[in-house]
DNA sequence: TTCTTGACTTGGACTAGGTCCATCGTAGGA
DNA sequence: TCCTACGATGGACCTAGTCCAAGTCAAGAA
């Protein structure tokens, strides 16, 4: 653990924080100005193949950064302002996809997205 | 209705379609060579904004392109080598997310990524 | 028939997001 | 103290996508 990882790790702390690569790097510069960004990808990848942290792609844009990786949940996103909140769906979202249509993949997980326009944009 | 344009719906055509920008325009230089990375971009765009074909970004990296935009489906997406399948779920997806946990939203749409190993991954 | 107009296409420059890599710095061990 | 190895740095590079000025083409007007 260097200081490096230690800031991008407290950047991203906190409920419903999704925030880019970009984002984080432009925050932990305002704590470590000489911080890399390729130093912040790097400590996001492993954040990412630790399980600590969730990638997220909601606009085919800049993928973003979720923390909240214990507690599975999806995402209900502003169509208009982009904005992101972490939403807790009823049932096993799994179990709506017949057999019939798993074309014989071992379906492990579902990704679900709702969209829609947040309070601010309707 | 252009050569071009109608040469970007051809190459669009059938189920279980899901090609990339790129794959579209090498697809269309084989029938139309001196066709325009800018145009097919362009054509994509507006068979977008027609709703004829739908814009998908299941990895992160390159959008694709599914013209099966009138019968309303999900995707299954193979972890390993990124196949997709036009799936077909029971029931309705918005079904599932409780008032309380809508934040405000007018909720319209929900966009599920099913994830796992296809037969020949696995 | 020729001219005008406007929509469409082209190709190249440009941008954003991300990755790669050679080099540097530093902490810990011998 | 010197070595070693891992991590950080910064700059080059790549891919996907967008933008724009100029060129092309077809339909309607004169």
């Amino acid at each position: 653990m260097t200081s490096q990882r230690r800031v991008v790790a407290e950047v991203l702390a906190g409920d419903h924080v999704h925030l880019t690569a970009d984002e984080v790097h432009a925050r932990a510069v305002a704590r470590l100005p000489e911080i890399a960004r390729a130093t912040v990808y790097n400590t996001l990848g492993e954040l990412v193949a630790l399980g600590e942290v969730v990638e997220l792609s909601t606009d085919g844009r800049a993928k973003r950064y979720d923390p909240n990786a214990h507690r599975p949940h999806q995402h209900l996103v502003c169509s208009d302002c982009g904005i992101i909140r972490d939403v807790h769906p009823t049932g096993d979202p799994l179990a709506v996809l017949p057999p019939g249509e798993r074309f014989g993949f071992s379906v492990s997980k579902a990704d679900v997205t709702y969209r829609g326009l947040c309070p601010a944009c309707s």
